[in-house]
DNA sequence: TGGGGATTT
């Protein structure tokens, strides 16, 4: 059957999938999906590809394609196999991580990161080069195995030679049964020594607890402790207690080592370095699955864990401290009892542990979906409500994400593509900045230009929608480079214990307006550093510089992807050196809903949505506040924090975020020397006002109020000056029939303004708001009706006052040869009332 | 005024 393998395939007997492999040869066989499942050391990740080349899989043009969530274990996955099988890595078993390809065309089982996978759909819809897809750990639920899993469903039918297994812990393989119409689960044991839980509710506080199981533990035996912890914070109060202690015997004696993800590689590597005296290592969720600490015989497990939650209502990203799920803390547990006996001291009651929900909550569920629905529209998937997902996201998740894709540009939903109008009009200027997009029911967005662009670019869409500027801008050099170290992890160490001299180190490179030119100028410092020394020069530069060199050599990986792609797109980049506001007007394309106004009396900022934001100490911004900034990153764990910033000038995010700013108006008024009316325009976007008060011309925002107030003032008061013949005689007329009012010793001869106002506003055309207008409407309108605008005494005088009229009280009192000028006012109780002779 | 962990043609 396997004619075609070049050598003979033999199982590790030990192994506990070896005893279930023709079960599982069976069930593959016979069924196009089979569900896996078996604890570590059960041999599924190393035995399954095995299995399936011997079924005869993997040949003929088809490959054995097998996933696993993070690259280390990809390599080492490869490895594994091809030294089983007895063969080089790269030829019938290879490997491929992002920047590093070990495959060949002679390649059968192809193992990869599931990142890799879904990249290759994108040119390879009906995954056409696979005969048998392993997707490994899939109980791990991470964002790019629930799209692949929900992929992999919708594309069985259209490739019924197709095989796929997925392999699970013994949590819950049900739920993927079910997922795939029942597919048959095989359970394979695994090769754990038994571990003893002990339950220790906290009676004090937890750093007590910790030292309380410590030395508990101590007592029990020797082995190494390792204990689960939240978070940075805590394991340092928990190591500095751990120091304090002093143990009674010598034996008891042991050092205490910290773990997690952004320790410096050094602090890191000495956990996996042999030793000799008993050790504790306090570590975060890393040590849970990314990381193997070795030797360890008893955990402590506080039960905690920071989780990644994506508010849908706010937008931002959170990180509270939660209550870790049943399978975590048996997980947790299970990371002792791998050599020998264990024991798990958990800090909390076994009622709370039955209390727990089965399960952490799958990826897709807390998270930005931003970046998979622009995936999933690039794909042609259509609907998302409509995807088969095993545990399909909140609408309010995918409304968001569809959001922040219309944020950035990538998508127009059909609503807006409808309402859009021709730019450069009021109308178009004055966007609602609407939030709510599409129903479920209609929620296919249609990709944009860009968002054609963003789907190719591996980065997050918010740091595609900067590098897509950047070439509009001429600054795509820069803005790579930028780009590419906001998606790795920060490549400046801090070990604990020289924290001071990190930060002296790091400072060189700061920028006191900008984290991101900081940025680019440790670039520059790094590159011209490595065309001047050797290469092991080079690392040891970083050491003393509290540089990560492998997360230096991500970034510049990165950076020479990110070109690549961007020559590809036809994004070119630029010989000549930007300026840092062609690079900063660029970045906050991305981050429009990522400003902050400074708020003076409360230290923090105004965020969008009226959320509040605070600088991250470690930003060069902490100290000198600007009064307006953009941050990469908003994530809320004490409170939200801004942790890479710059300031902007308010009025850039106007042009970039048009079709998201309101813009309100208050005191429309006529101003007698521009002849127009005027009014205080205000700008927000999501709520930030980026413009306060300026000055406009009112006539192009709201033309029926702005005509009003121009025949009011200008032409019913008479607030202009000008040389029209009309006005001048217009306002003779008024003066005549004012006197008339004087000398009869009445009022309400005159007409009143509202009457004269309705004169003008009947003959005056429709597009005059101001002078200039009048001026050239008069200009045509004056040649058919030169009268048009001229009043008559019967229309300024009302219809009772008829029957007087001006000569009945005359203007000069003669007696005898003497002519003496009489003047009339009007107004009881003052001295001048009545007519007066002026002698 | 201090943040869990992965990943990408």
């Amino acid at each position: 059957m396997s004619a075609t393998l070049p050598m003979q395939i033999s199982y590790p007997e030990q192994l506990p999938v070896t005893q279930r492999r023709h079960d599982i040869a069976e069930a593959i066989r016979d069924h196009q999906v089979v569900i896996v499942a078996g604890e570590t050391g059960s041999g599924k990740t190393t035995q399954l590809p095995k299995i399936c080349l011997e079924l005869g899989r993997g040949q003929e043009g088809g490959v054995i394609g097998h996933t696993q969530p993070r690259r280390i274990a990809a390599r080492t996955v490869a490895e594994r196999i091809a030294a089983e099988l007895g063969t080089e890595l790269g030829q019938l078993v290879g490997y491929q991580v992002r920047f590093t390809d070990r495959s060949s065309a002679q390649t059968m089982v192809k193992v990869m990161t599931d990142g890799i996978l879904l990249a290759e759909v994108q040119r390879d819809r009906d995954l056409r080069r696979y005969d048998t897809i392993i997707i490994d750990e899939a109980h791990e639920r991470s964002l790019n195995i629930d799209f692949i899993l929900g992929y992999v469903k919708q594309l069985l039918p259209r490739r019924p030679d197709l095989k796929v297994v997925i392999t699970s812990a013994t949590i819950d393989p049900r739920r993927f049964s079910a997922h795939f119409d029942d597919a048959p689960v095989i359970e394979v044991s695994g090769r754990m020594y038994p571990v003893e839980v002990r339950y220790r509710e906290l009676t004090d506080d937890q750093t007590q607890g910790i030292t309380d199981a410590v030395r508990e533990l101590l007592t029990a035996g020797p082995g190494d402790i390792l204990v689960f912890l939240s978070g940075e914070r805590e394991i340092r109060d928990a190591a500095d207690a751990l120091r304090r202690l002093r143990p009674t015997r010598v034996s008891d004696a042991f050092e205490v080592l910290s773990l997690y993800a952004r320790l410096s590689s050094a602090e890191q590597h000495r956990v996996f370095a042999p030793h000799q005296r008993r050790r504790v290592v306090l570590a975060t969720n890393v040590a849970e699955t990314s990381l193997t600490v070795p030797g360890i015989r008893y955990v402590v497990d506080t039960g905690l864990a920071r989780i990644s939650r994506f508010s849908a209502r706010t937008k931002v990203q959170r990180l509270p401290i939660e209550p870790i799920s049943k399978a975590s803390a048996d997980q947790r547990k299970g990371r002792c009892g791998r050599q020998a006996d264990g024991i798990c001291i958990r800090l909390y009651a076994e009622e709370d542990f039955d209390a727990r929900p089965e399960f952490t909550d799958p990826e897709i569920v807390r998270t930005n979906l931003a970046s998979v629905i622009l995936q999933m529209t690039a794909l042609g998937l259509g609907d998302i409500g409509r995807f088969p997902f095993v545990e399909p996201p909140d609408t309010r998740s995918v409304q968001a994400g569809i959001q922040l894709l219309e944020e950035i540009g990538a998508i127009t939903s059909a609503r807006r593509a409808r309402r859009s109008k021709p730019r450069g009009r009021a109308e178009t200027r004055m966007a609602d900045g609407r939030t709510a997009v599409s129903s479920g029911k209609n929620a296919t967005p249609a990709l944009t230009t860009i968002g054609r662009q963003l789907a190719q670019l591996p980065v997050d869409p918010r740091l595609g929608r900067m590098i897509v500027e950047g070439h509009r801008n001429g600054c795509l050099r820069e803005v790579i480079i930028v780009a590419a170290a906001l998606s790795i992890q920060d490549p400046r160490e801090r070990p604990s214990e020289q924290q001071d001299a990190a930060d002296a180190a790091h400072r060189r490179f700061a920028d006191p307006t900008s984290d991101f030119a900081g940025l680019l100028n440790l670039w520059g410092f790094v590159k011209e550093q490595q065309k001047e020394l050797s290469s092991s020069a080079f690392r040891r530069l970083c050491k003393t510089d509290f540089l990560n060199y492998l997360r230096i050599r991500e970034w510049q990986d990165l950076d020479s992807q990110l070109r690549q792609v961007s020559k590809q797109l036809g994004l070119s980049l630029t010989k000549t050196p930007a300026s840092a506001e062609a690079v900063h007007r660029s970045l906050l394309a991305g981050l429009l809903s990522h400003i902050g106004m400074k708020d003076v009396d409360k230290r923090d900022y105004l965020g969008a949505r009226g959320s509040r934001f605070a600088i991250f100490p470690g930003s060069a911004l902490a100290k000198k506040q600007p009064p307006f900034v953009m941050s990469a990153e908003l994530v809320e764990t004490s409170r939200l924090w801004g942790r890479v910033n710059a300031a902007i000038e308010p009025e850039w995010a106007e042009s970039i975020g048009a079709h998201l700013v309101k813009r309100t108006y208050s005191e429309p008024h006529w101003e007698y020397k521009r002849g127009a009316v005027m009014a205080f325009e205000k700008v927000t976007l999501y709520g930030i006002p980026i413009v306060s008060e300026r000055k406009v011309d009112y006539g192009r925002i709201d033309r029926a109020v702005a005509r009003d107030l121009f025949i009011r003032h200008a032409l019913v008061q008479g607030e202009w000056r000008t040389h029209h013949r009309f006005f001048h005689a217009n306002q003779e007329v008024l003066a005549e029939a004012e006197e008339l009012e004087q000398r009869a010793r009445r009022r309400g001869i005159v007409v009143d303004d509202e009457t004269l106002f309705d004169f003008y506003d009947e003959r005056v055309g429709p597009d005059v708001v101001s002078t200039a207008h009048f001026d050239s409407w008069w200009k045509q309108q004056r040649r058919t009706t030169p009268q048009l605008l001229e009043f008559s005494l019967d229309l300024v005088v009302q219809d009772a006052a008829d029957d007087l009229s001006v000569q009945e009280f005359p203007d000069v009192w003669r007696h005898g040869d003497a002519a003496m000028p009489l003047v009339y006012e009007f107004d009881p109780g003052a001295e001048s009332d009545g007519v007066t002779v002026e002698i």
